[in-house]
DNA sequence: GTTCGTTTATTCGAAGTGGAGTATATGGCG
DNA sequence: CGCCATATACTCCACTTCGAATAAACGAAC
């Protein structure tokens, strides 16, 4: 038995599947709109991507078109609705995604991953450039949470602009932890010490495997 | 202003580049070494990415191959060491890596932006199985954790699962106090106040960029 | 009224990803 | 000895991603 290889809509497809919940849509009009309500932020929209997820739902069924209308002579557009079998899966990759952690990479945990193999004011450098990153970002989108704030948008219609500012706080503060106790010598570079051993290389050239 | 679109070496040519950094391989071994050194919970390593990705460094000159052997009829397996450049790329793209907050689209963002659509027991019922499920993760990496600790590794070695842990434990919190403003009736469920009609979301569209 | 920039809408193709498939060697077991 | 499971070591191709290219319509300025 393998471990379950197939796969429900992606992350985009997912988010078409959201919009034609309210209302048919023609593709460039579920770009728009998802510019204009800031979905672009929590999935990577782009053109050739979406009239690709588009078209991969109709053909699983999960949405289809109503009609193709063209205006004047300009290109034609088709525009889609959901399905009954469309919306079940929307609601249970939903909860697929809700409930199940994904595994995902990201960079950074690679980046600190190495990070032993930057000299240390180097590695210093570089976390510090990030923290500043981090701090202006975060002050962005303490801004965007007050304007918010103010509107009277229903909470659960940014609860996620408020987990990925908790996740950069935490982020920022494991960062500046580090920075302390490797500034403080807590943490001693590997190379700095005798008795490295795992990572003492590479001469000139030859060696047989 | 274009967001910056020239690509260096991807996460898993950066970890190929760190492999031989020690040492020439050919890229079975960089599997297996990867798979021991449990690379691969920091970047996705898939036999056909691998080849591919060594294949592109070497036409990039970032690697070369030394030899290629063979042992019986199996077949041939090259050896490659990296280039000076090849040592140059890699440093510099760690330093990125570490210096630039990468924008990535972690799939429960969307689920939390989405989470509206579901009724609130439901939602709330998904929710209690991550948690539960990020707990028993927690668990195990402090399992291993300790196991580490009893070793004398090098702290700059395994920070990386340190880094993972806090951040698991950040969303967790996150969580849990999401749970309970909910079930507090502090966060009141869209659907439950009248429904002016769905199309409050969306206001201006400019913003810091 | 034509030229220029923007908006409307989609197609295309190069590049990358990922897993199944291929093919040989090796080791254990009756 | 014959058989099967596993390790070695890639190759191949179906699918996905994502930005460039295409192309018509619209507004407004010269």
């Amino acid at each position: 038995m393998k471990s379950t290889p197939r796969r429900g809509p992606g992350p985009l497809a997912l988010a078409v599947l959201e919009l034609l919940c309210e209302r048919p849509m023609h593709p460039y009009e579920m770009q728009q709109t998802m510019r204009e309500r800031h979905v672009n932020r929590m999935v990577k929209v782009t053109v050739g991507s979406l009239y690709h997820a588009v078209d991969k739902l109709e053909r699983t069924g999960l949405i289809e078109a109503t009609q193709t209308s063209r205006e004047g002579n300009r290109p034609e557009r088709t525009t889609y609705r959901i399905t009954d079998e469309g919306r079940d899966v929307f609601a249970d990759q939903l909860r697929h995604m809700t409930a199940e952690p994904a595994d995902e990479y990201p960079e950074f945990d690679l980046a600190v991953g190495f990070l032993h193999k930057l000299d240390p004011e180097d590695a210093l450098r570089q976390l510090h450039e990030r923290t500043t990153a981090i701090e202006s970002n975060l002050a962005a989108q303490q801004v965007w949470m007050d304007r918010l704030a103010t509107q009277n948008l229903q909470p659960m219609y940014w609860i996620n602009i408020r987990y990925r500012h908790a996740m950069w706080q935490a982020e920022l503060t494991w960062i500046r932890d580090l920075v302390a106790r490797l500034e403080s010598g807590q943490i001693n570079w590997p190379n700095c010490t005798p008795r490295t051993k795992l990572t003492v290389v590479h001469e000139s050239a030859e060696e047989t495997g």
